[in-house]
DNA sequence: TATAGCGCTTTGAAATGTCAAGCGCTTGAT
DNA sequence: ATCAAGCGCTTGACATTTCAAAGCGCTATA
């Protein structure tokens, strides 16, 4: 009954462990669904996804732009802001979000505390 | 600064945070893909996800049983072998890799050779 | 002038993950 | 009977990651 691939493939299961392992660094996921809202600057996605320090967002948003996720723009203007926002494959990862919303909602509502 | 709270505080976010910062363990959603594919054992396990080492595979195992996504059982004939298997929560989590799944052939197919 | 906001970086310490080795056990080959 | 090999882990030392706190240069506002 299971619809995935029964037997890893190297070729194949590349993506895809390359997708898991992105997808587990701490904070990629908030700081995706964050931004699923629209573009944000550093303080104000830091404040949004609520408890991450500016060291390991700093270096996530690096990574995460440098894996073409989002996108870093500084405005040129005098406050210079900094503005982040997703790719189209960024925005593509809604779909995962959406998968663990729903996963979460249903099978942890109550037994999420110990 | 006044009110920026330290503890995460609403109920609805809580249950989908959990769930962002369980998948966010590593080696967790290899674990669970592997499993989709049936019970295994220990070392089976960990070879069919690759390069985990048994200290860290040990302590997600423990982990992601108390959250109730597996269960383990011994089985009680001579050679005591182990068998960890999908909880009913654990198998939802199959629409979580299938969507990561989507993603990561769709989005970083040439991208993750290395 | 002072305060607060912006976008970060730097600093140790703490949590987390990794490697190599080994333990008790049993089975299968020599 | 002996030995290597597999099972399911645990241990202890080490490397990496993340943490909270503080601070820096800047500007706009009070």
């Amino acid at each position: 009954m299971s619809a995935t691939p029964a037997t890893p493939r190297s070729d194949e299961l590349c993506a895809v462990h390359e997708a898991m392992r992105l997808l587990q660094g701490k904070w990629t996921l908030q700081i995706v669904r964050a931004l699923l809202d629209g573009p944000r600057g550093f303080n104000d996605l830091a404040r949004a996804i609520g408890g991450c320090n500016p060291a390991t967002l700093s270096r996530r948003l690096e990574a995460l732009a440098a894996l073409g996720v989002l996108s870093k723009r500084v405005d040129s203007t005098m406050p210079p802001r900094t503005c982040y926002t997703l790719t189209e494959a960024g925005e593509a990862l809604q779909a995962v979000v959406a998968a663990i919303e729903r996963w979460g909602d249903r099978y942890l509502p109550s037994a999420a505390r110990s």
